[in-house]
RNA sequence: CGGGGUGUAGCGUAGUCCGGUUAUCGCGCCAGUUUUGGGAACUGGAGGUCGCAGGUUCGAAUCCUGCCACCCCGACCA
């Protein structure tokens, strides 16, 4: 059990913050609502980012980076976009301090003031869009398919680590089309990648849907989501993928001759996730005993812990610890051999559990005089002897066995956490509960605000599976062809 | 940005109302010895601008003023 851990149950928030720092992930920084990412934490987005890029790859896309640093007036030129990020916007209006007169410090030197202010990028939209139009001539120039790697600046009022912090990592992809049907393709395909990543990587089951105009990205036409439920009964926006139409053609002025030798508008898509999925995955499987990591995205998949007494039994597990390790690195498994003396095994037991490492070995001579090992996993928190024999298969089984569990054990939940509520009465009741609510719902924006209003829950997605039924709004009474997918939301 | 709360060692805290020796205790840290099958024990030791800046006072962690940071609840959001 760890020690002096809160439970969920007592307080889910308090759980959170306190797992992030306890699990060696993030710790607050010295600056304003900015994290620092610590090792054991970066490995598992540096996991995450290998997975996604080259699923990227793979769907044809390239690497790219474009500035940090995006002119003023660029964001002026798309109305909707500016008016989305607008107050959240970090800007600099100097490049050189100089020594205050009173001696006390620094100060931006007022002859160093920029000619135009440089905003910190939100998101890259607008950058990249007045580069492509340099790229763009003709139809043989389409599609343009590059992602890019960085990171964002949006001054949030109130963060949380990896949920929501004024500076986070992300990938951003970008890509131009000749017509609208191929951007919505990709914009789709984008979507079903961020899925597959999200349910076979991260274990977590998303529900693929379209926001509703309220939720769409600032400047978009369609923006298309994965939206994940958490353990609290509140959704979580995992990824998103835009449908962008032809508005920052418009705007950035990017135009294409096409094959009939028109000069027409270029289609756009961009998609992006973020470091938040790093709070998707924590609060999607952790315990009140900490993290519990999906073995294909956990940094030490296998730790292995000798118990042992006098230098001869110490050889004696040493050896053993040896093997086990190249067997199980032959098989790109990724182990950890723990055989500091300063620490008792007990105290390592809790340590691994806590930083949720999927499969714990103890090597224990007494053990292993009868040539058996202990494996423990914890997902389930459970011990099992087994024969020192062909031990590296039944490990990388078991860690196959424990990403498919802890994925169906999600699942579960978001199934059992799911309803459908057919009257307002019934979903004044049943949003209290969390979870997501399956309605009808009028389909107009005043609809939208006001259960918002009263209820402080969104419509999460229009579900692209979402079958055709005759029905009524749960708030207004009209008519309505197909449910949608209400929460509250992170 | 509005409402509420909290700042004392790396972390958690006592002391603050009612100013007065060398700022309390636990965890952690360092050294040594004994230990090792679910967070070891003993002995010794290091570590503090009491959030910051002013002020009142013979004397401030304690009283006053201003500022800053963080947490919770709202509005906003990947």
């Amino acid at each position: 059990m760890a020690k002096d851990f809160v439970t969920r149950s007592e307080n889910y928030s308090e759980w959170y913050n306190e797992l992030v720092v306890r699990a060696d992930l993030a710790e607050n920084s010295a600056v304003r609502g900015c994290m620092v990412i610590k090792p054991y934490g970066y490995a598992i987005w540096e996991k995450m980012q290998a997975a996604l890029d080259k699923m990227f790859k793979d769907t044809g896309h390239q690497n790219a980076y474009f500035p940090l640093f995006i002119p003023k007036s660029y964001f002026e030129k798309e109305a909707e976009h500016v008016e989305g990020f607008a107050k959240e916007c970090a800007v600099v209006t100097h490049h050189r301090l100089r020594a205050k007169s009173d001696g006390t410090g620094l100060e931006p030197d007022p002859d160093a003031k920029l000619e135009e202010e440089l905003i910190v990028r939100p998101t890259s939209e607008t950058i990249i869009w007045d580069t492509y139009r340099g790229w763009i001539k003709s139809y043989r120039d389409l599609p343009i398919l590059v992602n890019q790697w960085a990171n964002v600046v949006r001054w949030e009022m109130r963060t949380r680590m990896f949920l929501r912090t004024a500076e986070f990592l992300w990938q951003e992809g970008h890509t131009a089309h000749e017509t609208s049907q191929e951007a919505i393709e990709e914009t789709k395909k984008m979507l079903d990648v961020y899925a597959f990543f999200a349910e076979n990587f991260m274990a977590v089951p998303v529900l693929k849907g379209v926001k509703s105009p309220n939720e769409r990205f600032a400047g978009a036409l369609d923006t298309y989501c994965i939206e994940a439920l958490m353990q609290d009964g509140k959704a979580l926006q995992a990824g998103t993928s835009h449908f962008l139409g032809q508005n920052f053609a418009k705007a950035f002025d990017v135009k294409f001759l096409s094959k009939e030798n028109k000069l027409e508008y270029v289609w756009a898509t961009s998609w992006g996730v973020s470091t938040r999925l790093m709070g998707a995955l924590i609060m999607s499987h952790s315990d009140d005993n900490g993290l519990v990591l999906p073995p294909k995205l956990a940094p030490i998949q296998v730790v292995i812990i000798p118990i042992s007494k006098g230098e001869e039994q110490k050889a004696m597990v040493d050896s053993h610890a040896e093997k086990l390790c190249s067997e199980l690195r032959a098989k790109g498994i990724s182990v950890k051999y723990d055989d500091r003396d300063a620490y008792k095994p007990g105290w390592k037991f809790n340590e691994y559990e806590f930083k949720g490492v999927p499969v714990r070995v103890t090597l224990g001579a007494r053990d292993l005089e009868q040539g058996l090992i202990e494996i423990a996993r914890r997902d389930t928190l459970t011990k099992e002897s087994m024969q020192i024999e062909g031990l590296s298969d039944k490990i990388e089984k078991l860690l196959e066995d424990i990403q498919e569990n802890i994925y169906n054990k999600a699942l579960h939940f978001r199934e059992e956490s799911t309803r459908e509520v057919n009257s307002w009465e019934e979903f004044l009741v049943e949003i209290e509960k969390g979870g997501f609510l399956s309605c009808h719902w009028d389909g107009t924006p005043e609809t939208e605000e006001k259960i918002k209003e009263i209820t402080k829950a969104t419509i999460r997605c229009i579900p692209l599976d979402a079958k055709e039924e005759e029905g009524k709004c749960i708030f207004s009474g009209k008519a309505s062809n197909k449910r949608v997918v209400f929460a509250r939301a992170y």
